[in-house]
Parts: structure tokens; sequence; C-alpha cells
DNA sequence: TCCATTCTCTGACTTTAGTCAGAGACCTTG
DNA sequence: CAAGGTCTCTGACTAAAGTCAGAGAATGGA
């Protein structure tokens, strides 16, 4: 069976059989709308923001945010950051109520999970877990972002403290400031993947001088790496280097990172002669860019 | 993670994702109910099929069948066999809609893949796959059946020609119309697995003497192997055994069949003298039933 | 032949899940 | 401080997805 077969084959299968999950909400007389958005306040979060986490209609959630106030499972309040925005957080009883559902939906998977021998249900772990990952992984959405705004700085922090924890003298990252402006702008570009609002990769691109571009920065969050995105990204990535009129790529990279270094050698990159100043470098790679479109 | 977490989660991941698979359904104005029906009419079939299979409200089927029906979709007429039956089936125009459906769902899930790297898209099948079978194999339900009806008898063929294809003398099935006889009534049993409606796996008690059950005709359908489903089923008739009154359960088996030699040791039955004349037995088997409950 | 049961259909109803077009409060920028 | 934009909410609406209570035909068994 081919692999479009076996997933439409799979999604039949789960389609029906995933009332064994899902009844949950059925089963304690709360509608799956409103179920669906007791899950998703599990903090204090702005109604916009489980607006576009759900993909709803602003009038629909606040119709459903009404009603779980009036059962008193909710509280809103407005942002006093924003006051325009308004704040839902879970009452008591809202835990409470959120408690049971959960509860609920943790026996219907135990119930399921026991129809298996234990060897059997661990492998249907495994093999749901990377399927998971690798369903999250092909329906990411790649964004242009502002290189100095919060998503960009998140990724880049994080990014510079991996770094920081696996080059052996630490990395000093006093320099990244800097950088963001050179993303920014005409003559540069900052991505983010992002899967369900969470930034989960990210990588730039800057002018080093006419017709040359460089990637910098690229970061896969360590959840998401071993699903093909950092070659997804990299592709993104020279295409937007294309984008701003270059046609070669250049990056360094350290010898710490072995995963980067087999990636950009087996996406067509040759080692070249130092081309920078950045002490933490010790390969430098160039490509040259064919019209071809890059995965 | 745990396995009941990692269900949960994918769980999540899928709900959120099928939009991607499901919303073939939008995309061609038809809504999800009649849709679902459409899919459902491979051939042609009762009314009453089509509810209990979709779990649908008699009154709501009829509605959406009179809907297809007004579409020139399907043609509704009345069931030869028994005149209150109605059989549906899909005019030229329902197979072409149909199909589109099928190209449209097809569509969407290549696009999916596409987004993944063939090596990862590979894995994605394979995972699916082997999730989907252990999904299956985990909500099928038992069922005790009349073994000279219409669901044993085609088991039991299914079977039969499996141990004449693989006894290297072939087998010589002219008994098995005395056995169905055995395995009926107040002192025998015989069992089903159901998967949609399918069946995918059987097994038949008789008693030996009093005291004495004997498990017979144990077969499950070669795409369901390596599920778990064979111990289950063992289990299940175990269970018939002692709600016979027995105390112990004997069977016998041939040597070619060794996935059932190593099934019959692992679940605790030890070998012993031979106790029937069967010609085609090489290995006899006995467990003494305790109260403790069987998987 | 009668009676209980089965099967499908119809009409009347409800709930859920949304969409759409503003209104009003608030924020940012020139 | 005016103008334009953002954020949430309300009211009015729609379509889909069912549910429920029979009615009427057909069947199976006593």
């Amino acid at each position: 069976m081919d692999t479009v077969a076996t997933l439409r084959a799979f999604n039949r299968t789960w389609g029906r059989r995933s009332g064994v999950l899902d009844e949950s909400f059925l089963g304690t007389g709360r509608a799956y709308g409103s179920a669906r958005l007791l899950f998703e306040i599990e903090k204090p979060v702005t109604v916009r923001d489980l607006r576009t986490r759900l993909g709803l209609d602003s009038g629909y959630v606040s119709r459903l945010l009404r009603g779980l106030q009036r059962e008193g499972l909710v509280d809103v309040s407005p942002d006093p950051e924003d006051r325009r925005r308004r704040v839902v957080s879970l009452t008591a009883a809202g835990r409470r109520a959120r408690g049971d559902l959960d509860d609920r939906s943790e026996g219907l998977a135990r119930g399921l999970l026991a129809e298996l021998s234990p060897r059997l249900a661990d492998e249907l772990g495994q093999v749901l877990g990377r399927a998971d990952l690798l369903m999250r992984a092909a329906t990411v959405t790649f964004e242009v972002v502002d290189p100095a705004g919060p998503d960009a700085r998140t990724a880049v922090g994080a990014y510079l403290d991996e770094l920081d924890r696996r080059f052996p003298s630490g990395f000093d990252a006093h320099e990244a400031d800097h950088d963001a402006d050179a993303m920014g702008g005409a003559t540069g570009r900052f991505l983010v993947a992002r899967s369900d609002g969470d930034v989960v990769a990210c990588g730039g691109v800057q002018t080093l001088a006419d017709g040359v571009g460089e990637i910098k920065r690229m970061w896969v969050h360590p959840d998401w790496r071993g699903a093909g995105l950092a070659r997804r990204m990299l592709g993104r990535l020279e295409q937007e280097v294309a984008g701003l009129g270059h046609r070669v790529v250049r990056l360094d990279t350290n010898d710490t990172l072995v995963e980067a270094l087999s990636l950009y050698r087996s996406a067509g990159y040759r080692e070249i002669e130092r081309y920078n100043d950045n002490p933490y470098a010790r390969h430098w790679f160039e490509k040259r860019l064919t019209g071809s479109r890059a995965r």
C-alpha cells in the first residue's frame, strides 16, 4: 500500500475510533466547543490568543466564554497592559471541570490501551509519538518576522544558550543585537517556523556583499529535531537569499555542531576558505544558487 | 512521556490537523454527513447497515439518503429478500461524486506528505500503518455467534483453506460440518472478533468430557496478525471454557503452525499425551484454568 | 390468521457550531 | 487631540447534525 493510501486509511480508522477518545465531551454534558476552550485555558490567556489558536470567529469565542463565565468556570477581566484586550483565566471550579475532562479523556485512552498487551501498547505509544512529531512537522508554517520582535528574540535566545552549552569554551552572545539589525530591513530576512503558535525553528539571512548572502542563526527546537525541519528551513532561507537578488550563499559553523555539518554537506554546500573573522567558526561553506526551487 | 499521554497528545495533534485531510467535504460543498454516507456505499447496502456502521439515527439517515437521491447520486429500492428493508446503491453520478471526494482527499494527503522529505514521508507511512493496525486491533469486539451462521462459516472456511495451503499434505475439510454442531448448543461456543463489521478472527470451544473443554478452529485473518489478537482470542475462549463449567482446556496442533505452538507455550499450556485421533495433530496441550481473569 | 416485531420514513423539534455586521471602548501615531 | 486602527462584544442570522415520536408496510412465529 502506498503512503497516501496508508495516510487515508489511518484517517478513517482514527475518525471512526476517535469517539473512543473524544466522547469525553459528550459524557460530561459539555459541548465540544466549550470543552475545547476549557482545555486551551491552561494559564491566563487573552481572548485573541484563544481565537487564533483555535481558529474561531471572535463572536463565537465571545459567546462560548460568556457561557463558561455563567457557569462560573472562567474569569474574564481586562488586560492591564492593553485594556482593549481581555484576559481569561480558570476559576477553581473551572480547574475542577477541566480536571474532570482530563480524567475522563485519560480513562478512555487507558481503556483503549488496556485492550493491548503491554508490549503492543508500548509499541503503539512509540509509533504514535513518532507520527505525532512527523505530522506536526509536516504542518509547520514558515513566516518572515521582525528579527527584533519577541518571537525572533526568544528563538535566537534559545539558540545562543545552546551554543553556550555545547561549545567547549562557551559562547559570548554580546554581538546578538547588532546581528538583528543586519537581518531586518531591505538586505536581510528572519524566518520562524511555527506550530500551533509556538516557534519551533528559526533562521536568518543577511547580505555580505553584492550577490552574496549569508545564513545565520539557524536553529531547531530540540524537541523537534529529526523531523526534517532543519533541511526545510535551510531551503526556505536559500529562497530568501535568492529573493534578495544574490546568487551565492555562505555560512559558517563549528565542529561541535555535527548535525549541521552533515546537513550542509548533503544540501550541496562545499567547504571554502575562511571568509569572516568569527572566532567560533571552524568551517566555512558556500553554495551557488540555481533557479531550481528548494524544498 | 507515558503511553497514555502520548495517545492523548497524538489525538490532539490529529484533531487539529485533520482539517488538512477532512476539509475535502467542505471543498465540494457537500456536508460532512452526506459525504460520509457516500463513502460508505461502496457496493449496494441496506439502510440498516449504513445506520449501524455509522451509528446514526434512522430518521437522520433516511433524510440524508433522500437528499442524495434528489441529487441523483443513489438509488434506493426494496430488498427482494425482505421487503421491509431497502437497498441503497450508487448511480453513475454517485460514483463520480464519490470519485471526486476520493481525489480531493488523496490530494490533501499528498499535499501533507509533500512537506516531508521522501524518507520521512515514507517513515510516516510506516508508523501510521502500524498504528492503524494496532488501533483497529485494540477496538475489535468479541461476539458469541452461531457456529453454523454465515460469519462463522466464512471464518472457518478461511481457516480450513489456510490449513490446506500450509500443511505439506493439504487438509481434508470434510468433517467441518460435524464440528459446527459441537461448538453450538449448551456444550460449546463459537466466537468471532469483529472490526467495522468484518470478521477478523474466530475460535470455538467444545466439551470433551465433564470438566474438560477443547479449543478448536482458532484463526486470525492474515492482515490482522502481529497485533495480539490470537492471544486475546485464546483468553476469551478460555473464559468460555470456564463458563461452561470446565476446569481444564485442551487443544491440539500441527508442527507447521509455528506461531500457534509458541503462543500456546507462552500462554501456560503444557504438552501432554495424544488425547484424540486427529490425524493432523502432532502436539497436544493442556492448561488448568484458575480463577484469574485472562486478558 | 393474528400479534408482536422489524424496518424505513416523515414531521416537528433541538442543539451545536458557526458567520456577519456593526457598536463601543481603547490604543497609537501624526 | 483627531484619525485610524485594534480588540471584544452583541444581536441577528444560517446550516448542519441530530433526536424523538409515531405511521405504515412487511415479516415471523404461535
